[in-house]
RNA sequence: GGGCCGGUAGCUCAGACGGGAAGAGCACCUGCCUCGCACGCAGGGGGUCGCGGGUUCAAAUCCCGCCCGGUCCA
């Protein structure tokens, strides 16, 4: 969308006499107090041209450039705001916190709720990932962790903070009157905005070739391409904080602005020599040519440092996000993490980088936790965390030069040249194999091997297909758009079991009241059964649910008519169940963070009668002293009889009181949300029904800690009357095996170690007794050797030998004697087996042992096959053992007779 | 959330597509060779084929369910 050019004349340019200007080269048009410039201001249209001269009075660090920023705008009636997390939880969209204005998406944007201040400023550290392949070959335009400094003012119809004229006006003043910039060296380039639904004009502030600032201003709304005003209209500014620290301290790169003495330290040691003049003269080079090659003596010194670069924005990057919570992960953001972190350790191997990666990860946390102290408190977390990982990615990539050697030795032999992509995406798909890593494997055996450029997206291509398949949940498709909202009792009393109401609607077997008691399914709990009852007759509840703001019960039987009036009862002990469930939940989750740490969020939960689980974040399986840490921690919780509040409270000011950690069941809608607190244990957003004190909940029992996925580990619990149910069960258990082993429960394992001895040793003997035997039957059998030509046939007829003692002794008898034949039959209580084993000789004569069986088969009334050298089957009519013998013979003597 | 791969001797893995005698290498034990070690040679022990069902005359192999590990995508 274009917009017209009047909402580009903002007066403060007129009044201040500005020219609008088109820039020679993109034909972009512009506002400039410098009559004589001819170029946007951007590169590449213009270069760098702050590396060349000192544009901002002073040089400040990146600390400072914040200080500066931040007290500028509060001088101006900002209210500062602390930053929020790099990980968005109150988002389901996305993941990471890309921008400032992610923070009020979308209900604050949306108008449905306040903002924290008005208006406000902000330093807020962004993560963006998709330009992650640029970081480190710019010099430091592109970064994958930013602080985006903003000044944000959300005007009402109602009241107006301020719009575009003040905005630009503070941009301004803020650029020359306190960083000092000559106010002909800015341009104001006019632009457009567009995000999340929302769009509008936007002004791209640049210095001396770089762009610093977005001045965004929201005012329009996109719906199916079609734009409408919005009546919140928002100020939505971002400050590249890095960008302007680099411009203010000229140093060749953003990096060496950003990291000082921390890159410094890595570069010496590294032994890069480059001369800051050498290094500047190239990135004001590679600012005009960005494309293109830039040529340069220094080649091998910018790879490396390209290279250096990107590690350090990536173990920033990475450090933020652990420092949050996020557990690396084979799903969801964890995955994000997982992938920066595998990211770091190739770059470290590209360039032989030899500081072990913890040592950077340490190096960045106390070079940022001055500035953000949550680094330092996550410290141990982190390190943690990281090493697991880079264990991890060790592991895969050993197994998986393994499997590539392999698979390279089986090709040779069958004299194949290439590996098909076939392999090539199991390989990366299944195991994680990137192919590069294959194509150097493969080149080192001169094996050939191509990889398609589009590679990856062939491999997407087939999760698409898979993705396809996806089916939808059933919702309840009724309508309720009709009724009016229903009013909950169960929150206001949740012990509330009986109640009076109308019916207000019916549909099918649905029915709508004015207000219940009954808790429809929602937030891991799911809904109450019960009955309700009326003069004429009584439904039996099964199932309810809410419907936008309507509460819908479904029965199971005739429900009562239109406007009568009702008395529903809650069926009890379900519900109560449900309630220390509940509630048990949030214990869980509060020891589980008290004991394993503060990156532990809850990823899931589902309540139920007699087990509910858990869901949460950790990075490693748990260990069994682990799990009864928690448990223990839980229960003390329990017995201390902690009272559980609820209250329903502003969204902004429960964030402000209790932060981010109210997130823990996901995204909440709504203005004003419903707080759950265990006092001085847990405050949670939930919208479930608890108990009034933890004693109520009488015990938690840990049933399971098991791993579903990378990073998250699930617990399975019981509590209360199941808890106690579930131990009765085990002891149950415990009883029957000790009286199956006529062993005392203390004595039981011993027990069973003995057990198992005897068991060994028993194995041994008959093993051994069986050798003993089967040599005598062996020469039983020799015995009965017919010879036949010059091949040799035994007959023999047995009973009740193991099916596998069987072939043990026609086996033997066969490999000590290639010309041999050996036909059993063995009568066994329900069936005749026989099996035939030919040995080598016999077989290139011609005898085919399974074209036998199936004679026998047919003689015998029963089935059998194999192949030439081994064959059996099974039979019922014992009769005819003789004439199957008979053919045998007969058979053998045919194929000799030719 | 969806998909894919794997679990066989103490270890690393064949065998599985196409059901029909459980294998290799390393490690272990015994013997030979040697002053001794390493190597070499000959022989040997070692297996609930992840667990539980099913199909079949016959299952490590096919089917279903479960457990554990790995991996890719959103």
């Amino acid at each position: 969308m274009f917009f017209d050019e009047n909402e580009y004349k903002v007066p403060f340019f007129i009044e201040n006499s500005f020219y609008r200007k088109k820039c020679e080269v993109c034909g972009i048009y512009f506002w400039t107090l410098n009559k004589e410039k001819k170029h946007c201001g951007e590169a590449p249209c213009e270069p760098y041209s702050f590396l060349k001269r000192q544009i901002f009075k002073k040089r400040l660090p990146l600390k400072e450039m914040r200080k500066t920023f931040l007290e500028f705008f509060a001088e101006n009636g900002h209210e500062i705001l602390e930053p929020y997390p790099v990980a968005a939880r109150w988002r389901d969209d996305i993941y990471l916190t890309i921008a400032s204005i992610a923070l009020f998406q979308p209900h604050v944007t949306d108008g449905k709720v306040p903002p924290p201040a008005n208006p406000l400023v902000i330093s807020q550290p962004c993560i963006r990932l998709v330009d992650i392949d640029s970081v480190g070959k710019t010099m430091g335009r592109h970064l994958t962790i930013f602080e985006m400094g903003a000044h944000h003012a959300f005007n009402y119809p109602e009241k107006m903070i301020y719009w575009k004229n003040k905005t630009v006006e503070l941009c301004h003043r803020f650029l020359t009157e306190i960083l000092g910039a000559p106010p002909e060296s800015i341009s104001y380039k006019e632009s457009y905005w567009e995000g999340g639904g929302n769009a509008g004009p936007c002004l791209e502030v640049c210095i001396g070739g770089l762009e610093v600032a977005t001045l965004v201003f929201m005012s329009y709304k996109k719906i199916n391409g079609q734009y409408s005003p919005m009546p919140l209209r928002i100020v939505d500014t971002g400050y590249g904080m890095e960008r302007l620290t680099w411009i203010s301290q000229k140093t060749p790169t953003a990096f060496h602005a950003i990291y000082g003495e921390l890159l410094d330290k890595i570069v010496e040691h590294m032994g890069i020599s480059i001369s800051d003049e050498h290094l500047r003269r190239y990135v004001y080079e590679l600012s005009m040519h960005p494309d293109s090659n830039v040529t340069t003596p220094f080649k091998d010194e910018i790879d490396k440092l390209e290279s250096l670069f990107a590690i350090l924005d990536h173990v920033k990057c990475l450090i933020f996000m652990l420092a949050d919570g996020i557990v690396p992960s084979n799903v969801g953001e964890g995955y994000l993490a997982r992938l920066i972190l595998r990211r770091i350790i190739r770059l470290t191997h590209r360039i032989n980088l030899d500081i072990p990666l913890i040592t950077l990860v340490k190096m960045q946390i106390k070079y940022w936790s001055s500035s953000f102290p949550k680094l330092r408190e996550m410290e141990s977390e982190i390190i943690d965390m990281v090493s697991v990982e880079e264990r991890r990615y060790s592991e895969t990539l050993e197994r998986g030069v393994k499997l590539v050697g392999r698979l390279i030795e089986n090709l040779k032999r069958r004299g194949s040249r290439s590996i098909h992509l076939e392999k090539l995406i199991e390989l990366y798909d299944s195991h994680g194999i990137p192919p590069e890593l294959v194509k150097s494997i493969a080149m080192k055996v001169n094996l050939n091997l191509e990889v398609p450029k589009n590679f990856y997206s062939i491999v997407a291509e087939r999760h698409q297909i898979s993705r396809k398949k996806r089916g939808k949940e059933k919702i309840l498709s009724i309508k309720v758009s009709e009724y009016p909202k229903t009013i909950p009792l169960y929150y206001e009393n949740p012990y509330l079991f009986k109640f009076k109401a109308k019916v207000i609607g019916v549909k099918g077997k649905y029915v709508i009241l004015d207000r219940t008691a009954f808790y429809p399914e929602g937030g891991g709990q799911p809904s109450d059964t019960g009955v309700i009852l009326w003069s004429e007759g009584s439904a039996k509840v099964v199932n309810v649910q809410k419907i936008d703001n309507v509460i819908v019960h479904e029965v199971s039987s005739s429900p009562p008519p239109t406007k009568t009036s009702i008395i529903g009862e809650i069926n009890v002990n379900r519900r109560l169940s449900l309630m220390r469930a509940h509630t048990a939940t949030h214990i869980l989750l509060a020891a589980a963070i008290n004991v394993l740490g503060k990156h532990v969020w809850q990823a899931g939960a589902q309540k139920d009668v007699s087990r509910s689980r858990l869901d949460i974040t950790h990075y490693k399986k748990l260990s069994e002293e682990e799990v009864k840490r928690i448990e223990l921690l839980a229960n003390r919780y329990v017995m201390a009889n902690l009272p559980v509040k609820t209250c329903f409270m502003d969204r902004v000011e429960a964030e402000k009181t209790y932060g981010f950690r109210l997130y823990q069941g996901g995204v909440v809608p709504g203005r004003t949300i419903r707080i759950v607190e265990i006092k001085g244990l847990n405050v949670q957003a939930c919208g479930g029904t608890h108990v009034k004190r933890t004693g109520e909940i009488g015990l938690i029992k840990i049933l399971r800690a098991s791993r579903i996925q990378d990073g998250v580990v699930r617990l399975e619990f019981a509590c209360g009357e199941s808890a106690i149910r579930y131990m009765q069960e085990r002891e149950n258990l415990l009883l029957k095996a000790s009286k199956l082993l006529n062993a005392p429960e203390k004595m039981l394992v011993k027990s069973i170690i003995n057990l198992k001895k005897d068991f060994m040793t028993l194995r041994e003997r008959t093993k051994f007794m069986w050798n003993r035997y089967a040599d005598f039957l062996i020469a039983e059998m020799m015995k009965r050797e017919m010879k036949i030509d010059d091949l040799k046939l035994i007959l023999y007829e047995t009973d009740e030998l193991p099916r596998d003692y069987i072939l043990d002794l026609a086996a033997r008898l066969v490999n000590s004697e290639p010309r041999r034949i050996i036909i059993i039959f063995n009568v066994e209580q329900e069936a005749i087996f026989f099996l035939i084993l030919s040995g080598e000789m016999a077989v290139k004569k011609g005898f085919n042992a399974g074209f036998l069986a199936k004679k026998f088969a047919s003689i015998l009334n029963g089935k059998g096959g194999g192949r030439r050298a081994i064959a059996q089957g099974v039979g019922e009519d014992l009769k005819n053992i003789e004439k199957a013998m008979e053919i045998g013979v007969q058979y053998v003597k045919d194929l000799t007779a030719d």
